[in-house]
DNA sequence: AGATCGCCCTGCTTGC
DNA sequence: TGCAAGCAGGGCGATC
């Protein structure tokens, strides 16, 4: 379950492995992948042939690169599932491989989308004046973004008749966050997922903000978070911020600031996890 | 127009 | 044992 840290690793990986070089070829194996591309598989890989990779940015759980010569983005998005991996030429496909890029060298590498539940997907698309791809112009800048607004952050907050955590998961918002972060970053700041975004002052939305930051950052210094072996980084490699959540996934356990168990509540079609003690709803709404 | 909900998808786990 | 339901859940389009 990619979120911010762990789309930042697979963009350091690809800023590292493909970054400068040529596509030759595309192959797109399973038509979900790209169906975000209106105009098809054929087209997709039609259009990419001879095309240079300028560089590889990322907005939130966005992943774009731009192209050299023409102003237009691959867009990637890895979804639930999604890995952008870098694999020799003869390394044995993937069981889900939907996506194969070859480059016009002689490194011996390719770049392939693997994705089980096909949730993520590759598509093209022009650039706004921002060079940013125009499907996702309505993407807010993430919290490590530098121009991210701290205080529009809040008085967006302040406007918004929703609650915290929906608020946090609103990529048009602050983009970047999921079920994961959230869930940290609302017991690292104490606040219920529940809790009314009307209901925080300016100093809460602070600190709520500089929670994101430091657990999405501590995440990216180890290499991001991982479950199973679905995320992985462009070598194949898992990140083990797994062993550091304080919320997610520790229904029953005891809270490490208090040690009262902690509760799962389903939401959304989802769970948040989060400390009954440490984490009270206000008796008081606005 | 802001807020909410259903849908897309596969594999692992749980329960009868 | 076998099958079905539950669960993981980001993003987007439809709807109110």
């Amino acid at each position: 379950m990619p979120e911010l840290p762990e789309v930042e690793v697979v963009r350091r990986g690809l800023a590292t492995w493909v970054g400068g070089r040529t596509i030759a070829d595309v192959q797109v194996l399973h038509p979900r992948a790209v169906r975000r591309h209106v105009a098809g598989g054929e087209d997709f890989a039609a259009r990419l042939k001879g095309q240079g990779i300028a560089d590889v940015c990322r907005r939130g759980k966005y992943l774009w690169l731009p192209l050299t010569g023409i102003d237009t983005s691959v867009l990637g998005h890895l979804g639930m599932s999604g890995q952008l991996l870098v694999q020799r030429y003869d390394a044995p496909d993937e069981k889900h491989l939907r996506i194969r890029f070859r480059f016009d060298d002689s490194l011996g590498t390719e770049l392939r989308f693997v994705d089980q539940r096909t949730f993520g997907g590759l598509s093209l698309h022009d650039n706004t004046p921002e060079g940013l791809p125009d499907v996702i112009a309505h993407i807010a800048r993430d919290p490590l973004d530098p121009l991210f607004d701290d205080a529009a952050f809040h008085t967006a907050l302040r406007a918004r008749r929703t609650t915290i955590k929906r608020a946090l998961l609103d990529q048009s918002l602050i983009s970047g966050v999921g079920n994961i972060y959230a869930d940290e970053a609302l017991w690292r700041s104490r606040l219920h997922y529940d809790r009314p975004t009307a209901t925080l002052t300016r100093p809460r939305s602070v600190e709520l903000l500089g929670h994101v930051r430091e657990v999405m950052t501590a995440a990216l210094a180890v290499g991001g978070t991982t479950f199973d072996s679905l995320y992985v980084n462009v070598n194949g490699e898992s990140g083990y911020f797994d062993r550091s959540l304080d919320a997610y996934g520790r229904e029953g356990l005891p809270c490490n600031r208090c040690g009262t168990a902690m509760r799962r509540r389903p939401w959304m079609n989802r769970s948040s996890y989060f400390c009954p003690r440490c984490q009270r709803i206000p008796r008081t709404t606005a």
